[in-house]
This record gives C-alpha cells, sequence and structure tokens, in this order.
RNA sequence: GCGAAAGUGGCGGAAUUGGCAGACGCACCAGACUUAGGAUCUGGCGGGUAACCCCCGUGAGGGUUCGAGUCCCUCCUUUCGCACCA
C-alpha cells in the first residue's frame, strides 16, 4: 500500500504507520517486560548449554551515566544473541551499595545512608529497565543488604579461622579527605583514588589484613591460563604481584648487638655477585639503623634528612627520580662468605617496604649501586667477567671492566671458590651454600601486599570480632550472625569510626566468658562485596550458605565479564585471590572466576573523559526522552569498537535514530504474514530481489561472525544500515511484493531484519515482531542462519592493475578461471594502451579479487 | 628510561588473511515533494583540476613485494601501564 494513501487514512499522528514513535514503543514494552519475570529468567538447566555473562555492578550514585549505559549495552547484545542462539543465560544485575558517597550525602543532607542509597537504587533501576536490558532482576545482589553482607562476615570468620585473616599493627595509608585507610591498591601516585590531588599520609594503626600473599604464587601463575583475558591486565597483575626470585643472606654486625639483634639480613637477587659487595646499604626506618645511629646527634640528624628526602619523593610519586644520598654509620659487618668487613650505609633510596630494607650494594655490577658509589667513593670491585659465557675478551678491552655487561650468562671471578662458575650455576649453589652454613637461603619476594580490610567508616559490613578483657580478641559466634550495622548513627568524617558511638551496640557480651565486651568498630573495605558478589547472583536468597555449590558448578566460571580497565587490578586481582580461598574452603571447584575478560573504553566528550567537574556530561534519560532507549543504546555500539574510547556526539544518536525510524518505515509499511517457508532460490526472484536477497544472507553472515568473533559491534549496526539501504533501493519490493515466491521472500526478510535487529534494539525489535503477527518469544527465537548460496554474487568486480596502479575494471562471473579472466584483462582497451610496445613480465591473478599486470 | 596500544577526509569511524583506501554515520552542498521543513526522498561530498583522462594521498623517512593503511627498520606524536622493587 502506498504511504500517503495510509497516512491520510490515519485517525492520529501517534498511531501513524510511518511514524517512528520510540515513546510509546518503549514504554508499552517496558511495562509489559516488568509483568513477565519469567522472561530473563535462568535456571540450572542440565541438558542446556550455560553462558553467564557479567557486567561490573554499579555503584548506586543516584544516577546512569552514559559509561554505564555503554557497558550494558554490549553485554545486553552479548546477552540477546547468547539466548537466540540457544543457551541458557545468565544476565544478572546488583548493586555494589556501600561505601563512602552515602555518608558524605548524610552529612551533606541529613538523610540515612541506608534511605539514601536504597532509593538510588530504585532510581537507577527504573532507567535501567527504561532502557530495556535483559537482566533476571530474581537474582539482583544488593551489598548494603543484611541478606549478602552477613556473608561477608561469615566469610570473615573462615578467613580467621584459617588464619587468612589477622590483625597487627601497621602503617597504614591515610586519605585524611575519606578519614580512613586506604589498601595500597586505593592508592594512586601517593594519592586517592578517591581523591586524585589528596596526599596520602602514613599512620599507624591496627588493622585487619587478609593474606592475599598466600597466592602470591598462584595468583601470577594462574594468569598464564587466563586466554580470554587482555594481555594489558594481566601484565598490570603481574607487575602488581611483583615476583622476584633472590636469595636472604645475614651480614653479622662487626661489633655488639644492639636492642634489634647483631645482624643484618639482605634481600638480593644476584648472590652470584656477592664477592663484589664493598657496603651494606639500610632503609632509614631499618631496625639496625635505629641502633646504630642512637646517642650519634649528627647521624641521627642526617637520617631524618634522609627520611624525608624519601619521603618528599614518595609523594611526588617518583622514587625513582629521587637524588641518591646516604650516610656511613661508621659500623661494619662481616660478608659470611668471606669474612670481610664491609662498611654500613643508611641511605634514602631503600625502602623498608620491599624485600628486606637492606641490600649489599655491589658498584660493579648496579647501576644504583655504581651511582651511589661513584659519588662516595666507596669501592667497585669486578666479581663477573664483562662478557658471555664462550666469548673471547674483547681486543682493548680490559678484562675486569666495571659495570661491564649486565646479563646473567657470564662467569664469576675474584669469588673464591665459586670463581669459575657460570652464573647461572652460581646463583643456585650460593644459595645453597648460605642456607647449609645458617646464614641465608634462596627465597621469592613479592610486591603484593597483604590486603588491609579496616576502614574507620560507617557504611560497611561491620567486622565480626569482639574484644573482650578476659578473652581477648573472639570471633563472633556464627550463629550471632549477622552482626548488623546498627541505624541512625550520628555521622561525621572526623573522631575515628562512627561506629565508636553507637553504644548500645558497641557494649555486648562476650560469648567464651559472657564477660563485658565491644565490638569491633572498623567496617570492612567495599572491595570485599564486590569480591564474591557474581556467584551470589546464581542464588542470592539462600540463607544457610553465601552459594549453593551445585548451582555454581553449573554457572561458573563467568563466560564473559565486561568492565572498565581501571578494575584491572583492585577488583580483578580481589576477586581472584576470593575465588581461590572460595574454593579451598569446599565452595566452588573452579579455581578462577572468569573465564573471558572485556575491558570496554571510556566515553570521551569533547576531548575529555565526560565527568561532573568537567560539564561534559551526556545524560542516558535526557536522550532516551528525545530518540528513545534503542537509539541511546545502538549509538553506544555504533560510535566505536567497544574496546575502544569513543567521542560521544549527539548528532550521532540522531543519526542512529533516523536509521530506526528507516527501519520502522520500511516494516509497517506493509508488515507481511508468515508464508512459513524460507527456502526460495535466487532464480526465482527479479534482479532487485535478488539483491536485496544477497545483501540479507551476506548481512547475517557479518552480524554472527562479528558477535562470535571480535565484538565490532559498530560494523553490526553499518551492516544493517547498509541492508536497509538496499531495501529502499527497491521500494517496490517491500510496499508491494508480487504473489508468489517474492512475497515469500519479503516476508522472509521482514522477520530476518527483525531477528538480526534485536540485540541493538530489543524495543523496536520486538514491536515490529508483534507488527509481523508473530506470537512468539522473540528473546528465544532461533538466530537466522546464512545460506552462503544466497550470499554469493554471481558477478565480481576485478580490478586490472598494471604495475600495481589501477587501469580498468572488469566485470566477470564469479565462476570465471584464471585464464579467462587473464584475457578478458588484456583485451581490455585501457589495459592494452598502458601496455602498448612493453613487454609482458608476470602476470599475477588473484581470483575474485585482481589481476596485475607486470610490464618493463 | 622500559613495555603496550594507537595515529586514515571537516568529524566518529570502515578496510578480519598484504589485493579497488575512505564502508556506515555525522556535518555540509544540490535537487525533489511541500504553505513550510529542523520531516522524508534522490544525488554529491579526500586533495590537485573548470572538467575528463590523469596526478597526489592512510604521522615522517627508508625497505620487502607484482602490489603495503596492513609486513620489516628508523624516527615523531598521543594515550595507557611500569619505573631506584635490590
Amino acid at each position: 500500500m502506498p504511504e500517503e494513501i495510509q497516512t491520510t487514512q490515519m485517525p492520529n499522528a501517534e498511531a501513524r504507520p510511518d511514524r517512528y514513535d520510540p515513546r510509546t514503543i518503549e514504554e508499552k514494552w517496558t511495562a509489559q517486560w516488568a509483568n513477565d519475570p519469567e522472561l530473563y529468567a535462568s535456571e540450572p538447566h542440565s541438558d542446556k548449554k550455560k553462558f553467564y555473562v557479567l557486567e561490573m555492578l554499579p555503584y548506586p550514585s543516584g544516577a546512569l551515566h552514559m559509561g554505564h549505559v555503554r557497558n550494558y549495552s554490549i553485554g545486553d547484545a552479548l546477552a540477546r544473541f547468547m539466548w537466540m542462539s540457544g543457551y541458557n543465560v545468565l544476565h544478572p544485575m546488583g548493586w555494589d551499595s556501600f561505601g563512602l558517597p552515602a555518608e558524605n550525602a548524610a552529612i551533606k543532607n541529613q538523610r540515612q545512608p541506608k534511605e539514601w542509597t536504597l532509593s538510588n537504587i530504585a532510581a537507577m533501576k527504573k532507567q535501567m529497565k527504561r532502557l530495556g536490558f535483559a537482566y533476571d532482576w530474581s537474582k539482583e545482589v544488593t551489598t548494603c543488604l543484611p541478606d549478602y553482607y552477613r556473608w561477608n562476615q561469615w566469610f570473615f570468620l573462615k578467613f580467621y579461622e584459617r588464619g587468612l585473616a589477622y590483625k597487627r599493627k601497621s602503617k597504614v595509608n591515610w586519605c585524611p579527605e575519606c578519614a580512613t585507610v586506604l589498601a595500597n591498591e586505593q592508592v594512586v601516585d601517593s594519592c586517592c583514588w578517591r581523591h586524585e590531588t589528596t596526599r596520602v599520609e602514613q599512620r599507624e594503626l591496627e588493622q585487619w589484613f587478609f593474606r592475599i600473599t598466600n597466592y602470591a604464587e598462584e595468583l601470577l601463575k594462574d594468569l598464564d591460563q587466563l586466554e580470554g583475558w587482555p594481555e594489558k591486565v594481566k601484565t598490570m597483575q603481574r607487575n602488581w604481584i611483583g615476583r622476584s626470585e633472590g636469595a636472604l643472606v645475614t651480614f653479622k654486625l662487626d661489633g655488639p648487638a644492639g636492642p634489634h639483634g647483631d645482624s643484618i639480613t639482605v634481600f638480593t637477587t644476584r648472590i652470584d655477585t656477592i664477592f663484589g659487595a664493598t657496603s651494606l646499604q639500610l632503609a632509614p626506618e631499618h631496625p639496625i639503623a635505629t641502633d646504630l645511629i642512637a646517642g650519634n646527634a649528627e647521624l641521627l640528624a642526617s637520617v631524618e634528612e634522609l627520611m624525608a628526602q624519601q619521603r618528599a619523593a614518595k609523594e611526588v610519586g617518583d622514587i625513582g627520580a629521587i637524588e641518591k644520598h646516604g650516610v656511613n654509620t661508621g659500623a661494619f659487618a662481616i660478608n659470611p662468605f668471606n669474612g670481610e668487613k664491609v662498611p654500613i650505609w643508611i641511605a634514602n633510596y631503600i625502602l623498608m617496604d620491599y624485600g628486606t630494607g637492606a641490600i649489599m650494594s655491589v658498584p660493579a655490577h648496579d647501576e644504583r649501586d655504581y651511582e651511589f658509589a661513584e659519588k662516595y667513593g666507596i669501592e667497585k670491585r669486578v666479581v663477573v667477567l664483562p662478557r658471555r659465557v664462550g666469548e673471547p675478551p674483547a681486543a682493548g678491552q680490559p678484562e675486569t671492566n666495571v659495570l661491564p655487561y649486565s646479563g646473567t650468562d657470564s662467569l664469576l671471578i675474584n669469588s673464591g671458590e665459586f670463581t669459575g662458575l657460570p652464573v647461572q650455576e652460581a646463583l643456585v649453589k650460593m644459595a645453597k651454600f648460605a642456607e647449609e652454613h645458617g646464614f641465608g637461603k634462596a627465597t621469592v619476594t613479592y610486591r603484593l601486599k597483604d590486603w588491609g580490610i579496616s576502614r574507620q567508616r560507617y557504611w560497611g559490613t561491620p567486622i565480626p570480632m569482639l574484644y573482650c578483657g578476659k578473652c581477648g580478641v573472639v570471633p563472633v559466634p556464627e550463629h550471632q550472625l549477622p552482626v548488623l550495622l546498627p541505624e541512625n548513627v550520628e555521622i561525621t568524617l572526623a573522631g575515628g569510626s562512627p561506629l565508636t558511638r553507637a553504644a548500645d551496640w558497641l557494649n555486648t557480651t562476650c560469648p567464651r566468658c559472657g564477660g563485658p565486651a565491644t565490638r569491633d568498630t572498623d567496617t570492612m573495605d567495599t572491595f570485599v562485596d564486590s569480591s564474591w558478589y557474581f556467584y551470589r547472583y546464581t542464588n542470592p536468597q539462600l540463607t544457610t550458605a553465601p552459594v549453593d555449590t551445585k548451582t555454581i558448578d553449573y554457572w561458573f566460571p563467568i563466560d564473559q565479564y565486561i568492565g572498565g580497565v581501571e578494575h584491572a587490578i583492585l577488583h580483578l586481582i580481589y576477586s581472584r585471590f576470593w575465588t581461590k580461598v572460595m574454593r579451598d574452603l569446599g565452595l566452588v571447584h573452579n579455581s578462577e572466576p572468569v573465564t573471558r575478560l572485556f575491558t570496554q573504553g571510556m566515553v570521551i566528550k569533547d576531548g575529555a573523559k565526560m565527568s561532573k567537574s568537567l560539564g561534559n556530561l551526556v545524560s542516558p534519560d535526557d536522550m532516551v526522552a528525545r530518540y528513545g532507549a534503542d537509539a541511546t543504546r545502538m549509538y553506544t555500539l555504533f560510535a566505536a569498537p567497544p574496546d575502544r574510547d569513543m567521542d560521544w556526539q549527539d548528532a550521532g544518536v540522531e543519526g542512529v535514530s533516523r536509521f530506526l525510524a528507516r527501519v520502522y518505515r520500511l516494516i509497517a509499511q506493509n508488515p507481511m504474514a508468515n508464508c512459513g517457508a524460507s527456502n526460495y532460490s535466487l532464480g526465482d526472484l527479479s534482479p532487485q530481489g535478488k539483491k536485496v536477497a544477497r545483501k540479507l544472507h551476506q548481512t547475517i553472515k557479518r552480524i554472527t561472525d562479528e558477535l562470535n568473533g571480535r565484538w565490532h559491534f559498530n560494523t553490526c549496526v553499518a551492516a544493517l544500515m547498509e541492508f536497509v539501504n538496499e531495501c529502499y533501493a527497491a521500494p517496490e519490493l517491500f510496499a508491494s511484493p508480487k504473489p508468489g515466491v517474492e512475497q515469500t521472500f519479503v516476508s522472509d526478510a521482514q522477520r530476518k531484519l527483525v531477528l538480526l535487529l534485536q540485540p541493538f534494539a530489543p524495543y523496536l525489535a520486538h514491536e515490529m515482531w508483534t507488527m509481523l503477527g508473530e506470537q512468539g518469544n522473540l528473546l528465544r527465537a532461533p538466530w537466522p542462519k546464512y545460506d552462503p548460496a544466497l550470499a554469493k554474487e554471481e558477478v565480481v568486480e576485478i580490478v586490472v592493475q598494471v604495475n600495481g596502479k589501477i587501469r580498468s575494471k572488469l566485470t566477470v562471473s564469479t565462476d570465471a578461471t584464471d585464464d579467462e579472466v587473464k584475457a578478458l584483462a588484456l583485451a581490455d582497451e585501457k589495459v592494452r594502451a598502458a601496455i602498448e610496445g612493453k613487454e609482458i613480465v608476470k602476470i599475477v591473478v588473484v581470483p575474485r579479487k585482481l589481476v596485475n599486470i607486470v610490464v618493463k
């Protein structure tokens, strides 16, 4: 039916089938989906392939931003595609809802954190539903509710039983802005990860720690198995774990023992160079250093200065640029390998929190030691040959050059009984020698530190520990869980944990002796919440255990995790650690939580990441109101490949919206009943019909390949646009197909277009699905298959080059042989003009692509 | 300093294994339909050129190849990660 006739018949604009009105369509379906909780529900199903697709859960700040929309649009497209591909899909969502912003809001707006958080959740959930994301809300997890955080406490007790949770006094990173402790992972360039310009201070506090270092080796080793993870993330984790193989060697002091003992233990990765050690260097805070300078005011002052220099360098975040300074203590230690006395120095570039806080200095073979020795005139003694094993000495080069060659494939010299050994062998033998003689051993050091989880904050999981005057530290018995977070507590940022002021809650009885006891007033780092939430999704209402192992066995590991790269170390290393502990507790059987990880790019506007402070935010609500959820979502997929940063342009959404309107009109002008058969052949169609059919099947192939492969959804959308353009090139075909095969084809093409659209623009797809008279659930309709016979072109354009320059183009049958193509090319007028009078050296034929005639 | 990724029209981006550079979209220009158009449809749109043929063109320079955005080398720029870790 011609468009203009239809439009004049329509009583009101809203219902005009030539007018795409996303708002009416989307609100209708939002309501319908809300009434159908089974739609996205997924339960374990023994005879169905599962697919667990997960997007990182948001912090309920109050409103979604475009970064969220992009993240969830990627995951949703995948989930929808996998459903249509026949998988049993788990696609849950939840709320990482403990944390400081709720407390700030409480102070600022006089609202309770709980009320503030829950109302934010309600608002954001509504936004998500309006955007049409296909989440199974029956699996929703809200980490700030006792249903969830009681299991944090349960895990804490299990960790404690296993010695994986312990308390110690330690120097901690303190953010004055947050008024709480930060984990090492939360300190970025010496500043708070939340307050990027706030310098972190060092404070001494009693803290609970999780012994993640017990798993350092496994966390490192298992990275090799994570083939579906970006190399970049794995590299960041490897750097963070920072494994270093070496040896500990103990040097006895050449003098009386002080309060901190009579020896210095150094960590070295080059024990083979120990005969070249001409001094020891201690960190300014090293206990022995304290002993050695005690009572010497001059030394004390110098060391204070070294400490200040180190602190300053750390604050700038560039300890690497520190200018080396040191002081000679005048004391000596004995090198246990040769009995030599070596001077003990204190230096500003030695870090107390790495290794043992003490090194042996070998100026001849270490650049840093060289620099230091140059400055202070310390002897440089060569103990490794300046060349590889088997290499003859270079002519004119001294056999014992300082800093000659830093490789470990050389030979030792001047090293007592170890002289002549290759370095690699010496490393092993000398560590063994030290161990046999009781002054050292081979060891491995990590940069990774235990995870400090105590936070002096209110809005978090209470740590389930008690302090009894008689019994000391006592865990809350399991049956008393949860330790509920008390409500209506006065919240201030200063003055330690607000929980210290909740007297009723704070004072309790000791479960061991029945005497008075007080609760731990700290709460857990929120990264505890996000370390295992994805397990809880599988069975969020379970009251007897954190998870049901059988259910986990079905769903895990997560097939696809999608989120920002900013979580490469924090969240993603904690989650891996937690999984390994859960495995050791017998709760899960997988050792890694995530098979494939995808890190999407940021949303950029006007050259910078969208942020409130820059004022370049684009509100998803505004976009949805103006263009609809489908257009907004589809644009986030269209603007760039999902792993790259995308540049937001309002006009771009409009373009996508126009495309959706074109799709709508294409089908709405003449929605056809299901003709059943889809087995037409090209020969039955008109030339126009053939072109459309070919394009359709090529489009199916392109989109299917992308969804199964590299995920360049931008080209999927482009492919859909190309197909629709092809349809518009033959306007009568869709408007009034001829009875018979043509109608069958158009009916089929309409359906396939809707199916292909579903992952990217679900609202419009559902609307058109019913418009076509289909009753079944579109989300479970089978993904269309492409027919290679239909996708194949009959003729192909061949480029003819002469010496690599395009001279002509030929249209030949796809089945033409190389010789036929060659003959056609040589017969071509333009080609003949180009090669006239020249000798043909060679003719290259690339089937279905080109001919290159090489002449001279 | 070390390592990784990237650099293509006015803009976002395409070109999956070396084979027509610029798909698709935005912006812009012209036309059609219209009382009107910020709707819709049609066409154009890298640069040089009045235009055709043609020449040039994927950060710069070299190389391999019949043929290079794609592979190799050197350099430049941007982004990210690491950086006295002994």
